[in-house]
Parts: C-alpha cells; sequence; structure tokens
DNA sequence: GTCCCATGGCTAACGGCCTTAGTCACCTGC
DNA sequence: GCAGGTGACTAAGGCCGTTAGCCATGGGAC
C-alpha cells in the first residue's frame, strides 16, 4: 500500500509544496510533511538536509514559478504595459500559492548560498527589462525595482496574512497601488529626476 | 540579588521587547524571556497568558509606540510633507526597533480581538488626515492608505531580512519610492481620477 | 503579635518538534 | 545465489511551550 520504498527528494519536496500551499509555510514541518507520505520523520533525511534543506529547495522551487509566471506575463508586452502585466502576475502568483509565495521571501547573503541569491534574483529580470524599456534611466534602475518590489510585496504580504481589515475591494486597492506605482515610473522617465521628496 | 520577588507583567514584556530587538521577534520564546529574568520559564504564566499572551501584548506596544512616532513626525506638518515625515518616521521607527516592528504586523481578525484591532488601526490615524490633506478624494482613502502602507512595509520588510541584496545606496532608494508614491498621491489629489491602469 | 492565605516563585512531567546514531530488510548487480 | 548499498525504521537527546501541583514568603485581619 502506498510507496512502500522509493521516496524522492523531489516527492518530499512536493508534498512540502502542498503543506505549504494548503497550511501556510510555517506548517511545513518535517512531522508533517513526513505524516503526508506516511513516513516517520528521520527517514526525509535521507533526501533532503534536514528542515533547513527542505526550506532551501522550496525556495528554488518558488523562485523557478515566480520567475516563469513573470515570463509568461510580460510576453509580447513591452515598457508601461508589461510592467502592469508583471504586478497582476505577482499578486495572482502570491494569491495562488502563498505557501510557495512565502518561501521566495527566504533572504540570503549573496556569499552565503551563491545558486539560491541566483535564482531569487533571476526573478527579477523581467521587471528590469520592462522598466529600461519603459524609459527608467539606468542608474536609477535598482531604486526603482526596489520600489515596484516593495510595493507588490508589501501589498500582498498585507493581504495574505490578513492585514486589511475590511475586504472592501481589496481588487480595486491593488489596482490603485499599481497605477500609483506606474504613474510615478512614467513621470520618472519622461521628467529625468525623481519627482518629489528628492532631498 | 537581582529581583527575588515582584515580577510584573511590564517586566516580563520589557525583557521580551529588548530580546525582540536585539535577536529578532522570533528569539522571543519563553525559555530566553525567562532566562533573561533569570526564572524559570513556568514562572512566567503568572503575569503573561503564555507565549501568545506575550506576543499580544508586544503588539499593544508596538502599536502605541509607532503611532507615538507618527504623531510626533506629522506635528506642525500637514499634507504631503506631513506624508513624508511619516514616511521617514516609518522606516526609522523599524530600523530603530526591528523586533517592536515585526510584533506590530500581527494581523487580527477586528471580531477576533477587537481591543487589538483597534489599536494598530489607531497607528493609521495620523496618516489618513495627512491624505486627506493633501487632497485625496475620501472615496479614495482606503485604497491610497492601503497603497502607502504597502509600499512602506514592503521597503521595510525588504530591508530587514536583508532582502536587497546589495547595500547600493538603501538610503537613497527609499527617497525614491517615498517620491514615488507622493507624486502619485499628489497627481491623484490634483486629477481626480487614479493615474493609470484603471479599470 | 499572630495567624491565614493569596501571591508568585519552584519542580516534575508531558507532548511536539528537529536531529543524530545505529539497525535492519530489501532490491540490484554481479 | 550472494554482497552490498539504499532507504526505511527505532531509540534517544535536546529544546520548546504548557499544565499541574507544591511551597515559602509576606501582608493584612484580627
Amino acid at each position: 500500500m502506498a510507496r512502500k520504498r522509493g521516496l524522492t527528494p523531489d516527492d518530499v519536496v512536493a508534498a512540502a509544496r502542498e503543506l505549504a500551499d494548503a497550511d501556510g509555510l510555517e506548517a511545513v514541518t518535517l512531522a508533517a510533511v513526513a505524516e503526508r507520505l506516511s513516513v516517520r520523520s528521520p527517514s526525509l533525511y535521507s533526501h533532503v538536509d534536514g528542515l533547513d534543506g527542505l526550506r532551501r529547495r522550496l525556495a528554488f522551487e518558488a523562485a523557478e514559478a515566480l520567475r516563469l509566471a513573470f515570463v509568461a506575463a510580460a510576453a509580447d508586452r513591452t515598457g508601461l504595459e508589461a510592467l502592469e502585466a508583471l504586478a497582476h502576475a505577482y499578486r495572482a502568483f502570491a494569491r495562488d500559492h502563498p505557501g510557495l509565495y512565502a518561501a521566495a521571501q527566504r533572504a540570503v547573503e549573496p556569499d552565503e548560498d551563491p545558486e539560491l541569491y541566483a535564482a531569487l534574483g533571476a526573478v527579477l529580470e523581467p521587471v528590469l527589462g520592462a522598466l529600461l524599456e519603459a524609459g527608467v534611466p539606468e542608474g536609477e534602475l535598482i531604486h526603482v525595482t526596489r520600489a515596484f518590489r516593495s510595493a507588490l510585496h508589501g501589498f500582498m504580504e498585507l493581504e495574505l496574512k490578513g492585514g486589511f481589515g475590511i475586504p472592501e475591494s481589496v481588487e480595486e486597492s491593488f489596482r490603485h497601488l499599481v497605477g500609483l506605482v506606474l504613474s510615478g515610473i512614467e513621470g520618472l522617465a519622461a521628467g529625468g529626476e525623481a519627482p518629489a521628496a528628492q532631498d
């Protein structure tokens, strides 16, 4: 019954992923994953390097999935239009895969885990491309990317964790946020300097 | 030696707060707090309702501290200028009190803990006031507030957790973000409708 | 001044978690 | 048909939160 033998690392990660999306990333415990696979938790160590290793695997999985969603969203779109599509793809991803999304937020020092660092960085490439197309000066690219990411991440963090008290059209709030950020980027691309509060 | 007798709930919360700011909110464990107070962890139950109760107390503490920081920042400023000051006060608070800041992010359903919900909501009042002064239409107030909060929260989440790989002038990135959001709000207040990506 | 009892510490113990060490059965390759 | 490695297992230890039950202290009532 069940798989008597022959669990693979991918099986373990897949189980963790399901668990994360269903019950939250914090529910991904070796005990829970093991139970889901009808196995005792020490057995998982044959396939995955402890809880930390599993989390790292999940982060890779998440980075790649989000990157693919971005690539698909930006396909045959450019500039601001692509940015808008990216923003909505971001939200859709976070809503559809909350656990995986949370797993992608794992922060890593570049010299601590270069591989994962690179994978997480690759996610942003479609964003960088779209920003350049939109006319953002290269010198401000880092700042604008960070702003774009901050806005989206902050919103999803609040939405997913229930930080928005009343469900008063979260959808529309998101559109407002995107519009606000995009208009700022647009102005910045046209005008050159940042629009306000520039020291 | 030390306090032989007479630990108070406030002592416990204060110890937790120090621990949170020094080592991160996840380091706030009953065992760690107890050790810091030279006491065994079961003793804390006399003063605080378990780990959850302690976290709740921390959330109150955090909400009030942040609210005060906001009130101070907005004092004798109005509109966009006040918003800019609020933004910088937000970042300063998060940087100075990372643990407390994290504790403030605890999400609560309105009917689950109305008191805490109210305390957390009160934090945003100075923001609402400034937005109104800045000319944001009342119908869009919720959305703009959410956008403002999302941007700030997302940025700090990324900054504090080390999500910005290179420390390439995080300071300047933040000014960019603030400028971008403020210009969006400004345009929205003047123009009426949201600037882009509407519908 | 004495007694009583609430306060606020404590130890003991349980269950859950991650993890390591050591064991054992099966499947595969020779 | 045998040997060995793979991948499961049990046992055990450490850290966590939590509950139950104990006991000393000290302040207030008389």
